[in-house]
DNA sequence: ACGATCACG
DNA sequence: ACGTACGTGATCGTG
């Protein structure tokens, strides 16, 4: 047996490497007599934990001075005997995100037994405080959380690797193949590894008494059966439709050479340089004023759309001659992102059965709201099925989904009690069609209807006037007669932002939302505060809707959630049952506002639904 | 590494 | 005192 020391708070650590099988017996003496809850953290040969290839190469336990780091190739039958022992619950960092999906699907555990036994520091940092660095917060990586809970000195253990990965293996950060090539044995790879689960044990025993104290230890439960949920469909995945991706990929990219061909003609030898576009369309006599952040002339889809003589919809407006040169950018780079953002990536990115697996992190915004990542499925387009058929349900299957309606809108109209939203929403009557309708009159234009629901919008995210007749595409006197007519109809949503700005510029900087979620507050930006606890209260109400689906038993027919929807597949014909149950089980009532659900059974693939306008 | 851009709700 | 559109993930070009 090897033992690494290493001090921690000025105090001896001890890291275990168990070498032969009668240095097990010293493990298993230190698990027997270890608290009931202990540290844990695993290393693999990749983050891609349904890839061919992909194994976990160490497990480790420990406590706050002692970790034992378990080599999956001599042990790995001792790892799954720890982690199936019932006596004991295991503190991982982000453990929902990576740790349990890794060691349930290479069978170290059941997913649900393990799950139940799993403490997510990471959750728990996040119901304290959500923001990472660069937003003022603590961050919510191991690292992060160990400098200021534990001990500052501590080693990023990830970034120390990686510097070894490169030198010593000539692996690159993005590649991550140093994972795989460093040695076992490596001193400092076993080292780290048992700091790890030290570091996250210690992290606990700072963190837990807090969320106690402050109350959020429902939350934190109830966060944990979210987790579990969202972990199973992780695992479950979703299927691709292989060769109608391929040919995807093949047309995308025909379009894209195609428009950036028309692009060249202008002089811009690629469409992706902000710089040679800004160029190209100065030198053709086009004057604009929107700038970027950086104070450059902005090149972005809002600017050049209008040269192109189309609206957000990239339908016609026949206000003006088209740039031709606008319009090849605008189409080149669209088909550029479609085929390497999603076409492309849902073949990199799928199992030996076809089926890809994205990540989604329960807690990802300071609102709390979720995030769907590698690939990015709750980016997918909107306005064309093309990407969305490429996701298919299971062989016999439907895709089906249900979506609350206008969540936002009835969190905003419970919360501020504004009037006429909910007698409108009583009556179930579209909130947008019901806006118009009070401030034009009954035969309302379209694009009055347009202006109306933008200016709904923009209220709940803290707009102004200027940013209404931008993203509205009329000007400013225009869109300020909208924004006073929607203040005196629903007073009661600017009567109701600016008193919680009024609370937070005199009380503490955080909005508390009905789940109990602290939300932060910059100073600079304390309109955010109305929208924070709207798409908070929204998400909460979403998780809410997942775990009640999943209670009834329903849970395996989810595939993803979408913000106010949730994806799902069933035997076809029980799809339209399937469904309408989910959806009933997802619509509740909200501080005495009915928040109802549609539902759709979509078809065969993702793209069949109805609003994506695919020919049926 | 970072800014700009673009995809969604 | 005033006014500020919110939240994400991914890729690309540039320095």
């Amino acid at each position: 047996m090897k033992i690494y020391t290493y001090p921690i708070q000025g105090e001896e650590t001890r890291t275990h490497y168990p070498e032969t099988r009668e240095d097990l017996a010293a493990f298993w003496d230190w698990f027997n007599a270890a608290p009931p809850i202990i540290g844990a953290d695993i290393e693999s040969t990749s983050l891609s934990v349904f890839s061919r290839g992909f194994d976990v190469r160490v497990v480790s336990f420990g406590d706050a001075y002692d970790s034992w780091v378990i080599r999956s190739d001599r042990f790995n039958a001792v790892a799954a005997q720890a982690l199936q022992d019932r006596r004991k619950r295991f503190a991982f960092h982000n453990g929902f995100g990576f740790d349990l999906p890794a060691l349930a699907y290479h069978q170290y555990a059941d997913l649900d037994d393990l799950a139940e036994r799993i403490i997510d520091t990471r959750i728990l940092a996040h119901l304290l405080d959500p923001r990472p660095v660069w937003q003022g917060g603590q961050g919510l990586a191991l690292k992060q959380l160990a400098d200021i809970l534990v001990d500052e000195t501590a080693p990023d253990t990830s970034e120390d690797l990686h510097k070894i990965f490169r030198e010593e293996y000539g692996a690159t950060k993005k590649s991550g193949a140093g994972w795989r090539l460093i040695d076992i044995d490596h001193p400092t790879y076993v080292l780290y590894s048992g700091l790890d689960a030290i570091l996250v044990y210690r992290v606990l025993m700072e963190i837990s008494p807090t969320i106690r104290a402050l109350g959020l230890g429902p939350l934190a439960k109830r966060e944990h059966e979210l987790a579990t949920v969202v972990a199973r469909q992780h695992m479950r995945g979703m299927l691709i439709d292989v060769d109608y991706t391929k040919q995807l990929v093949e047309d995308l990219h025909r379009e894209e050479e195609a428009q950036a061909a028309r692009a060249k003609r202008y002089g811009v030898d690629n469409v992706n340089s902000p710089p040679q576009v800004r160029a190209a369309l100065l030198a053709m006599g086009e004057t604009w004023t929107e700038k970027t952040d950086g104070g450059e002339l902005s090149t972005a889809g809002d600017v050049l759309r209008p040269m192109a003589d189309l609206d957000r919809n990239w339908d016609r407006v026949n206000y003006r001659e088209p740039n031709p040169l606008a319009d090849a950018v605008l189409r080149s780079k669209r088909a550029g992102k479609w085929r390497v953002s999603y076409a492309e990536a849902f073949l990199a990115d799928r199992d030996v059965n076809d089926r890809i697996h994205p990540m989604i992190s329960t807690l990802q915004a300071r609102t709390a709201r979720m995030a769907v990542s590698k690939p990015p499925l709750q980016q997918l387009p909107a306005s064309d099925w093309t990407i969305r058929r490429a996701i298919i349900a299971d062989p016999g299957h439907l895709m089906i989904s249900a979506d609350y309606k206008q969540i936002e809108f009835r969190v905003i109209a419970a919360n501020a009690d504004v009037v006429k939203m909910k007698e409108a929403i009583a009556r179930d009557e579209s909130i947008h069609e019901f806006t118009a309708k009070l401030l034009f009159g009954e035969n309302y234009p379209k694009w009055k209807y347009k202006i109306s629901k933008n200016t709904g919008f923009s209220k709940a995210y803290g707009g102004g006037i200027a940013r209404i007749a931008f993203t509205s595409g009329v000007p400013f006197e225009e869109a300020k007669k909208v924004v006073d007519a929607y203040n005196s109809v629903f007073p009661e949503i600017d009567r109701y932002s600016k008193q919680l700005q009024r609370k937070a510029r005199f009380g503490a900087k955080e909005v508390i939302t009905p789940s109990g979620r602290r939300l932060p507050l910059d100073g600079h930006r304390l309109y955010a505060a109305l929208n924070y606890e709207t798409q908070s209260t929204a998400r909460d109400i979403l998780a809410g809707g997942i775990l009640r689906v999943d209670k009834a038993g329903l849970g395996d027919h989810i595939l993803l959630p979408v913000h106010d929807e949730l994806l799902g597949q069933a035997p076809a014909d029980e799809a339209a049952d399937v469904i309408r149950e989910v959806s009933r089980l997802m619509e509740t009532d909200y501080r005495g506002v009915h928040i109802g659900a549609d539902y759709e059974v979509l078809g065969p693939s993702w793209g069949h639904g109805a609003d994506f306008g695919m020919p049926r």
